[in-house]
DNA sequence: GTGAAAGCGCTAACAG
DNA sequence: CTGTTAGCGCTTTCAC
C-alpha cells in the first residue's frame, strides 16, 4: 500500500497478483486482451486488499467525464422533485454520476454553482434558471465551457441551448377555456411572478382563452405572488378584498401549491372550493388527486420533462451536433371536483 | 493552451500572465505570500484565457476531499425530497459539493451506489438505507471504506456509523394518545411495510399507548402496505372489508403519503374523515396543513435532520473521532381538523 | 501478454 | 516571490 494515503493503488493490486501494473489496469476494465485467468487473480487481489477504482484518477487521464451537473432552483419543491427523479432515472440508467445544485432562484449563486461544476470536470449540465439575476450573461458564459447544457423548465432568451419544457400557453388556455365552458365569466389568476415566462406564458394564454370567448379581462383579478402555498394564500387573500369579488366564480392558480395555499384560505374563510368556487391548479402534483375537494390541474408533465432532458444531454454528450433543439411537451387537463362546481348544501 | 485538450491550464495562465506556475498557483487560491498586483494580473490571464480551476486534479494531489455522497431511498417522496433539502443547505454552507443517488429501496443498487461514490472520492456519505437487501453485509464493507458515514431514517442494527432520526415510537405515542384521548377504542394502524424498522418503532409506540390505555390490541385493525398512496387506499380498503369495521373509529396512518391515500379512498366510499372517522398521519408534510380536512400529524422534522445529518458528516470530516452516536429528534404532535371530530352534518 | 515511461493538471517542497 | 522537481493514481503507447 502506498505509503502516505492509505489509499490501495492499481499497483499494489498489481504486485499481490503478481502483474504489471498494465496488465491490472486493462484486468478491472475487462479489457479482452487479457486472459481470463489473469483477470480471476487480479480480481481476487482487488477483494483481498480492498481496493477501490479511482474514477477522479482515471477521469484525469482519459477526456471523458461520466458525470453530470443538475442545477435546479429549488429541490423541495413537489415539481423540481418530480422533475429532479425524471432526470435522475435517464441519467443514471446511462451510468452518470449527478452533482446537484439548488439555486433557490437567486442569480448569484446558479453562477457559483455552474462554475463548480465546470471545476469539477462535468461532462454535461441540465439547468432550470433562476429567475432572477442576468440571465443573459451567464448563459453566454457558460457557452463558453465548451460543455453541453440543457435547460429546462424555464425558457431563456437567448437561444444556444437545447432545451425542454411544456407549452404553458396551451396549458392555461386549457384550463381558462374549461372554466369559461363551465359557464364562469369571472376568472382570476392568481399566483406565480409576474416575471418569470412560466408566468408571462400563462397570463398569455389566460388572456387568449378570455378573448376568444369574448370576455373582459380585468387586470384586477390577476394577482401574482410567490408561487407558494404562502403566496396563494396571500394573493386569495388580496383578491377577495377587492370590490368587484363578488362577481368572480373562478379561480386559475398559478400552479398547485398556490391553489393549495389559496383553497386553505378559502376554507378559512369560510368559502368553500368545488362548490362555491370552481379552482384549477397547475401542475397536477400527485396531491392534487387525493385533496378534497381534488383538484382540477394541468400536468405539466414533470416526470417526463426530467427524463427527456436527461436524455437530450445524453445525446450531445455523444458528440452530436446539431442546432439547439426545444422539445415542448403537450399539456393536458384533468378535470376533477375542484372545477365542476356542484352546490349540494345550498 | 495544451495541444491535445482545448483545456486551459495553469501553465498557460501562468505563461500568459508572465509568473511561474507555482505562482500561480498559489495566487489563484488567493495565498498571502503573493502580491496583490501580481494575483491582478493572473486573474485577467483567467479571464482572458477563460481557465477553470480543476478541482479534480487538484483533488487528486490534495488529499482532501469536497465531495460527499447522499444516498436516499427515493427522490421524489416529499419527505425525503425535505430531508434532502436540509441536507443541501448545510452541505453547501460548508462548501461541500453532492453527489446524489437513489437507490429505490434496493439493496443491489444501493451497493452499487456506494461503490461508485468511493470511485469519486467522496470524502464522506449521507445515507438512507435501503429497507431491502443485506444490511449488515453492506455495512461492514462501507466501514472498510474508511470514509465517514452518517446514517440517517432508517436506524441499522448494526451501529458502527452516526445516526440522525426521530424517536418513531414516541411519535406513535403521542398519535395514538391523543386519539384515545378523543375517546376512540377501535384504532387502526395502515400502511408501511413491515420489515422497515420506521414501521416497528410505530406498531410497538401504537401497542404501548393502547396497552397503557388497558385497551386491546386487535391484530386485524393492523394493514401494512406500501408506504405509498396507493398502498394507503389499499390498505383502507381492506380495513373497511373488515366485519368489526364498524366499531372503528379512528385511523392511524404509517405517514401522511399513506394518510392521503387512506383520506382519498375513505372519500371515495362516502366516508367523511374528520368526521366520521378520525385519521392522524406522520411526518406532517407541508400538504398536510392544506388538506381538507387539515390533516393532524406527527412532525418528524425532516429538514432538520437533514441538516443536522449534514453537519454531523462536516464533523466527522474535520476528523473528529469519538464514537458513533445517535441524534434523535423528539416529535411533535400537531393537531388539526382531521382527528378531532365535529360531526356538524349529521 | 509484460514492463518502462510519459503525461492528465494540479500542489508541495526546496533552493534560489 | 520564482523556478524546478516530484508525485497524486490512472491510462496509453511502444517495444519486448
Amino acid at each position: 500500500m502506498s505509503k502516505k494515503t492509505g489509499r490501495v493503488t492499481l499497483l499494489d493490486v498489481a504486485n499481490h497478483a503478481g502483474v504489471s501494473r498494465a496488465t491490472a489496469s486493462l484486468a478491472v476494465r475487462n479489457s479482452k486482451s487479457i486472459s481470463k485467468k489473469t483477470k480471476e487473480r487480479v480480481q481476487a487481489s482487488i477483494e483481498e486488499l480492498g481496493y477501490v477504482y479511482d474514477r477522479v484518477a482515471a477521469g484525469l487521464r482519459l477526456k471523458k467525464a461520466t458525470t453530470v451537473g443538475l442545477i435546479m432552483t429549488d429541490i423541495g419543491n413537489p415539481f423540481t422533485a418530480e422533475l429532479l427523479s425524471g432526470v435522475y432515472r435517464s441519467l443514471d440508467k446511462e451510468g452518470y454520476t449527478v452533482l446537484l445544485g439548488s439555486t433557490f432562484d437567486e442569480g448569484e449563486k446558479q453562477n457559483k454553482l455552474l462554475s463548480t461544476m465546470m471545476e469539477y470536470r462535468v461532462g454535461g449540465i441540465i439547468l432550470i434558471p433562476a429567475a432572477e439575476g442576468d440571465e443573459t450573461a451567464t448563459l453566454a458564459q457558460l457557452k463558453q465551457f465548451q460543455v453541453p447544457v440543457v435547460t429546462t423548465v424555464k425558457k431563456p432568451t437567448s437561444m444556444y441551448f437545447d432545451y425542454v419544457g411544456i407549452d404553458y400557453e396551451a396549458g392555461a388556455q386549457l384550463a381558462v377555456n374549461h372554466l369559461i365552458e363551465e359557464g364562469h365569466r369571472h376568472i382570476a389568476f392568481l399566483g406565480g411572478s409576474e416575471n418569470a415566462t412560466a408566468w408571462q406564458d400563462r397570463i398569455s394564454g389566460y388572456k387568449k382563452a378570455l378573448m376568444q370567448a369574448e370576455v373582459d379581462v380585468l387586470p384586477s383579478l390577476v394577482i401574482p405572488s410567490t408561487a407558494t402555498r404562502e403566496g396563494g394564500a396571500k394573493s386569495c387573500e388580496d383578491l377577495v378584498a377587492l370590490q368587484d369579488f363578488s362577481d368572480c366564480t373562478a379561480i386559475f392558480c398559478f400552479n398547485d401549491i398556490v391553489a393549495f395555499g389559496v383553497m386553505a384560505k378559502l376554507n378559512q374563510l369560510g368559502i368553500k372550493p368545488g362548490k362555491d368556487l370552481a379552482i384549477i391548479g397547475f401542475d397536477n402534483t400527485p396531491e392534487s388527486g387525493t385533496f378534497n375537494p381534488s383538484l382540477s390541474s394541468v400536468t405539466s408533465h414533470a416526470s417526463e420533462i426530467g427524463e427527456q432532458a436527461g436524455f437530450l444531454l445524453h445525446s450531445r454528450m455523444q458528440g452530436i451536433e446539431t442546432a439547439p433543439k426545444s422539445v415542448i411537451y403537450q399539456p393536458e387537463l384533468i378535470v376533477r371536483d375542484s372545477s365542476t362546481l356542484q352546490n349540494k348544501n345550498p
